[in-house]
RNA sequence: GUCCCAGUAGCUCAGCAGGAUAGAGCAACAGCCUUCUAAGCUGUGGGUCGCAGGUUCGAAUCCUGCCUGGGACGCCA
């Protein structure tokens, strides 16, 4: 437990006391006392509402509560140098700020640990995203999800769960089929013979650069073999080459995953068949139309559906299923899937399924991302699936740069639809929020090493002598941060790292603006201010780490 | 027709388990570089929180209905 929360815990049980101490209610009905921090700083550090919270239990005012609370309330036990009843009924405190003195020295002590806490007490969890089928490039939503996907997985570490990251290959049934056709057409043309593209072709660029490759390797002499040989080659090639593909562009783009888990290995480890028995035994599997169903409205669903066609193959939910299964056979109990929008309507079937294996619907998490819009020079760049002519992350990489895609990606809630604006990202000024706070990062790594330069060293620094206002309010936020990791991995909401660092940056930029942290005359404020500037350091760093950005030491 | 997401300042969005006068960035306007990076700072103006009800001490936040925009509703994946 970080100071913070010691002092939070022990200024909510001091509250409890007094409320018990003045007979207002019993330790059973008292409701969780809550603390908020108040926006405005008139109203003290820290304020609760447990007066109003008690008028029905207590059957008195609110005003009148606060006042017997207060009179049975022992402050100094809280560091509490000032309590006073407000608006409503809110009890506001104002505490001895000192603790903060011992803030620093924690950050500095902790380094890239600072953030740390154990909330998710080390639950498993798994969380699968991404999952791009091996057709083609990644895209800008691919992109969106692997950005809060990889930024998720880290606040979930970060904040105490044992995280595994997985991917799902898509490497059987229909689509790849499709990839083999297409590649077989692309080969062809790239020969300089006719032949047209499959109806459901993967018209992307990648696959036509894959069909040259194969005309230059090897001419025309895989049209010596049979046509099932043929597309088995292509097959092959085509999944290992788009696969390569996936990976190293999700690399590069600082997304690494613990295992990329295979479809077709759910058939040849059968996998499939065990899943379908659990839910025939406990019968929610029935006959119809020559195809197999699955009841799954018996859990919610507007509809039943087939599992397997009336052709005899698997329906894309049946090896899901299996392959939910097994998820769960491995042990993580809870499973967090990042799908895209468009895939919102499976959420039904899925959880359905999870329920009809023997679990609780919420073992599974679905977060779904909205779509993103691309707008360069204040125009939408439309997108098209069939043409392939969708910007790829590649060349998003190439044009934007990591970071600045990383931190848009995030930036937002995952509900929002977001606009990715090409202009702002690739833009070096203060309008973009990527560089607003490397910036601030950048700038303290400059006086760090102005001061290691002229030989201060200040590691002796005393805390005390922070008094300033933009100091004090720079602190309060540098101490939030466990707090915040914790919220976000808990409500599955990376973005607040964003909001987070960014709000951290303009607090140093205001800082730095009103003081001069080397200062000759005044050694002792210098050693402390270089103190309070390192732990700012760490601090952005370590946020920046969590959504895959780098915070650079120059700028 | 059913379901999901969104609707907050001119624009893009925050708003944490309901809390005090609804915030930030951009844009507009006015200032700050003989001083640690002006990729920065300071200040001003700008809002019926889509609409209508309800729940309660209190609603942008919760519930219901409606309106608008986007998406999903396959024996596709």
């Amino acid at each position: 437990m970080n100071i913070m929360q010691q002092m939070q815990e022990a200024l909510k049980s001091q509250i409890e006391d007094a409320v018990v101490k003045a007979d207002l209610a019993t330790k059973e009905e008292l409701p969780a006392i809550i603390l908020e921090q108040p926006k405005d700083k008139a109203h003290g550090d820290y304020a609760t509402n447990i007066a109003m919270q008690l008028a029905r239990i207590a059957k008195k005012a609110p005003r009148k509560i606060a006042e017997d609370i207060l009179a049975n309330f022992d402050g100094e036990k809280a560091s509490v140098t000032k309590a006073e009843i407000a608006g409503p009924g809110f009890i506001n405190f104002f505490l001895n700020n000192t603790y903060l003195s011992d803030l620093i020295p924690t950050i500095l002590e902790q380094g890239k640990d600072y953030g740390n806490s154990t909330i998710g007490k080390n639950e498993k969890i798994q969380v699968e995203f991404v999952s791009a089928n091996p057709t083609g490039d990644l895209h800008l939503g691919h992109a969106r999800g692997a950005s809060v996907g990889d930024s998720l997985c880290n606040v979930l570490q970060k904040a105490g769960y044992d995280v595994a990251r997985e991917y799902y290959i898509n490497d059987a049934g229909n689509q790849i089929v499709n990839l083999a056709k297409s590649v077989q057409a692309r080969y062809m043309q790239a020969l300089g013979k006719e032949m047209d593209m499959p109806e459901d072709g993967y018209q992307g660029a990648d696959i036509i650069a894959l069909g040259e490759k194969l005309a230059k390797e090897h001419g025309d002499k895989l049209l010596e073999e049979s046509e099932e040989k043929q597309l088995s080659y292509f097959r092959d090639y085509g999944l290992k080459y788009e696969l390569d593909k996936l990976a190293t562009d999700l690399k590069a783009f600082r997304v690494s995953f613990d295992h990329w888990f295979s479809e077709t290995s759910l058939y040849e480890d059968k996998r499939i068949e065990p899943a379908l028995d659990v839910l025939k035994e406990k019968g929610y599997i029935f006959e119809e139309d020559g195809a197999t169903w699955f009841r799954s409205t018996d859990f919610g669903d507007d509809k039943n559906r087939v599992l397997i066609k009336n052709d005899s193959t698997y329906t894309y939910l049946t090896p899901d299923i299996a392959y939910h299964k097994n998820k769960l056979d491995r042990g993580f109990n809870k499973l967090i899937n990042i799908w895209g929008a468009d895939h919102h309507g499976y959420i039904p079937r899925m959880r359905a399924a999870i329920q009809a294996l023997g679990y609780d619907a919420d073992t599974l998490e679905v977060e779904i991302i909205q779509m993103v819009n691309l707008f360069e020079n204040g125009e939408k760049i439309k997108m098209s699936k069939r043409t392939g002519k969708a910007v790829t992350l590649r060349e998003l990489m190439e044009e934007v740069g990591i970071d600045a895609i990383r931190y848009f990606f995030v930036m937002r809630s995952c509900d929002s639809h977001l606009d990715f604006d090409m202009n702002l990202a690739k833009s070096e000024s203060n309008d973009n929020p990527v560089y607003y706070v490397q910036y601030a990062h950048a700038r303290i790594c400059t006086m760090l090493k102005q001061a290691a330069d002229k030989g201060i060293d200040f590691k002796d620094f005393d805390a005390s002598l922070l008094t300033s206002e933009k100091a004090e309010t720079l602190l309060k936020k540098l101490g939030e941060f466990t707090q915040v990791v914790g919220d976000a991995a808990m409500n599955r909401t990376p973005h607040r790292i964003t909001n987070y660092v960014f709000d951290l940056a303009s607090l140093l930029h205001s800082f730095y603006n009103a003081e001069k942290v080397l200062d000759p005359e005044n050694v002792e404020g210098t050693k402390a201010r270089l103190a309070l500037m390192d732990a700012v350091r760490i601090t952005i760093a370590n946020a920046l780490d969590l959504i895959g950005v780098e915070a650079p030491e120059s700028m």
